[in-house]
RNA sequence: GUGUCCAUAGCUCAGCUGGAUAGAGCAACGGCCUUCUAAGCCGUGGGUCGGGGGUUCGAAUCCCUUUGGGCACGCCA
């Protein structure tokens, strides 16, 4: 359906047209002055110039032509030519009606959906995940959701770090250990075992290790190289080995995403490309894009119209080895095959644009995507601690993820059992619930691009602009909502009636701008916005709720249309949540 | 050096395809719980929108310039 900016706008048009006016000039806005007027156009000053007279005049023109009009209840001109606008009660009521009708709130779905690749999470296998991994995971998820909301067709795919010299690494330092191990054996023709010879522990802890000695000892990291190549060369032991680490590893992985309510479709990762480099590598070649330079196989990705000098995209190391640039390359080319999206979308650190245009220019121009595939990146900012710099623990070390959200449930438990009886199960995990959405909002509501400041104290202070807000107020309408039924009312057949408040309405326009605000989201991907949106929600339900005792009221008919308005409340809050990727609890 | 992003209240941030008195949250101060969860609601104070030019009837928003920061600039990812 329609939106209701755009319905608005479409009757303050045709009263511009009927005035003899351009009526592209009747675009009607959210009010900038709300104590004056619900909404706003500004077209007659646009439009003074156009013809040559008084900005004032022309309000008043189409203002009488609004006399009769469906939606608005008053259009006023004023100096020097806005015309102030409130909508008719029942015309909101209408439209959120027919809202609560219609699938997703009457969101518009597209002709025809995109297949959507959202490539986000990235972790390195055998790494534990660190607060750096965070936003990738919480954004990312974000935006999958979004546009699949919004009607597309998405995939969100982990694309895990599964094939570097990081694996090499570990295999080196499993060797240094258990020299004996079967994997070992150039000799062993049997099967393996099923077993890992080493738990997800040992795992975080084998690789530290072994970074460190490499990087210490050129001959440590010799053997490690030296290890990668037999992996990548197919060796059974090592491939063994390398099943076992991805095994254990993504276990582990799966378990920590879990929590933070992030899932992806596709566990690809490097390795799954590797086989398919050297085909893309010839090609590249045998078409002419890729040269030798500096000893190293490059493409040039140079356009005329740069302002800056872009840097060739190395396909391949002056050793010969693959590097990022080719198994991203890679991927993209298999996933054409495989799934031929009309869009990939990549979250990462935005420090990594140049290098994602590189590529992007570089599949663009070796025609490994079409003329009209979509290659997107979206770069975050860093994550800050309250001094401004990137966030570490106190003791100045990375923090893993784990212990972050670990101390964010506990504060959030203490909490919750503060000064109450609780039960203990239903407190931890409510605290779980809870926690999750600070860290997400906290996260979410600041634009994607910029550095953000993650505060612990700010995030379990729970006041304000914040996910634990957001989730009370849903909780407070569920509560209104059991209370009604306990008392032997009913939810069924509730039907919206008119505001008779201004908070009322306050709400409900709130409300009907659901779907504008939703389809911008998605074209801008701006998570941002339905933070925005639903801290505004938020507010209108609580300045209406302070001001109206729902279970008391004795007119049946009115309680009935606050049950509508409260579950259409709940109902948006909750897609809201959903779509920025974490959930209310029942109570809290 | 080149490019790029950023600079808005004491702090953290919105607002940026130009519109009226620049908004939130936190912090400070003052009200509101025998009544649906006070993690809430209402109110007060607080800003030369980094500086300077320009375009415009009108600029936080567009253009130029300047200062101060962040980041990136071929064999890391």
């Amino acid at each position: 359906m329609k939106k209701f900016l755009d319905l608005i706008s479409e009757e303050m048009k045709q009263a511009f047209e009927a005035s003899g006016y351009d009526r592209e000039l009747g675009k009607v806005t959210l009010s900038n002055r709300p104590d004056l007027c619900e909404y706003q156009c500004n077209g007659a000053m646009a439009g003074a110039k156009l013809y040559k007279k008084a900005p004032l005049m022309i309000a008043q023109d189409v203002a009488e032509k609004c006399k009769d009009s469906k939606a608005f209840s008053s259009v006023e001109a004023v100096p020097p030519g806005f015309l102030n606008l409130k909508v008719k009660e029942s015309f909101v009521t209408d439209y959120l009606t027919k809202m609560c009708h219609e699938p997703k709130f009457g969101l518009e779905m597209p002709e025809n959906p995109s297949r959507i690749i959202v490539d986000y999470g990235g972790p390195n296998v055998a790494k534990p995940l660190h607060v750096g991994h965070l936003r990738s995971a919480v954004i990312g998820e974000s935006i999958k959701r979004i546009a699949r909301y919004a009607g597309h067709d998405v995939i969100g795919d982990i694309h895990l770090g599964d094939w570097g010299l990081q694996m090499g690494l570990i295999i080196t330092e499993l060797k240094e250990r258990q020299p004996d191990l079967l994997y070992f054996d150039d000799t062993y023709q049997g099967d393996y075992p099923k077993e890992a010879p080493f738990t997800i522990s040992e795992l975080e802890e084998i690789y530290p290790t072994a970074s460190n000695k490499s990087k210490e000892d050129p001959a440590y990291k010799e053997r490690a190289m030296e290890a990668t190549f037999k992996l990548q060369s197919g060796v059974r032991g090592y491939r063994a080995l390398w099943d076992h680490i991805i095994s254990v590893s993504v276990a582990d992985l799966k378990k920590n995403y879990q929590d933070l309510n992030v899932d992806f479709d596709l566990w690809k990762g490097e390795s799954d490309v590797h086989d398919v480099i050297p085909g893309m590598v010839d090609y590249m070649k045998k078409e002419g894009y890729a040269y030798i330079s500096d000893g190293a196989l490059v493409v040039d990705v140079k356009e005329e119209t740069d302002t800056k000098e872009i840097p060739p995209c190395m396909i391949l190391k002056s050793d010969g080895a693959s590097l990022y640039n080719t198994t991203d390359l890679a991927t993209i080319m298999e996933r054409m095959r495989e799934y031929h999206p009309d869009r990939m979308i990549y979250l990462t650190d935005k420090r990594q644009e140049l290098y994602f245009e590189q590529v992007f220019r570089c599949a663009r121009k070796t025609k490994l995507v079409e003329p009209e595939t979509d290659l997107l990146h979206i770069g975050f900012g860093t994550m800050n601690g309250k001094d401004g710099k990137p966030f570490k623990t106190r003791e100045g070390g990375v923090m893993r993820l784990e212990i972050l959200i670990k101390e964010i449930n506990d504060e959030m438990y203490r909490k919750i059992t503060d000064n109450r009886q609780v039960d203990e199960e239903e407190a931890r995990q409510t605290a779980k619930v809870v926690a999750l959405s600070a860290i997400k909002y906290g996260d979410l509501s600041n634009q994607a691009s910029k550095d953000y400041i993650f505060d612990i104290d700010k995030f379990t202070s729970f006041e304000g602009d914040t996910g634990p807000y957001i989730l009370y107020t849903i909780v407070r309408i569920k509560s209104i909502l059991n209370k009604i039924k306990e008392q032997g009312g009913t939810l069924e057949g509730a039907v919206l009636r008119q505001a008779d408040s201004d908070a009322e309405k306050a709400l409900m326009l709130e409300m009907a701008g659901f779907n504008a605000m939703m389809e911008t989201a998605y074209q801008e991907s701006a998570p941002h916005k339905i933070c925005a949106y639903i801290f505004e929600l938020a507010n209108a339900f609580n300045r209406f709720y302070h001001e109206t005792k729902i279970v008391a009221e004795e007119n049946e008919e009115k309680k009935s249309g606050w049950v509508a308005l409260l579950l259409l409340t709940r109902d948006i809050l909750e897609t809201c949540i959903d779509v920025l990727g974490f959930a209310a609890p029942e109570r809290m």
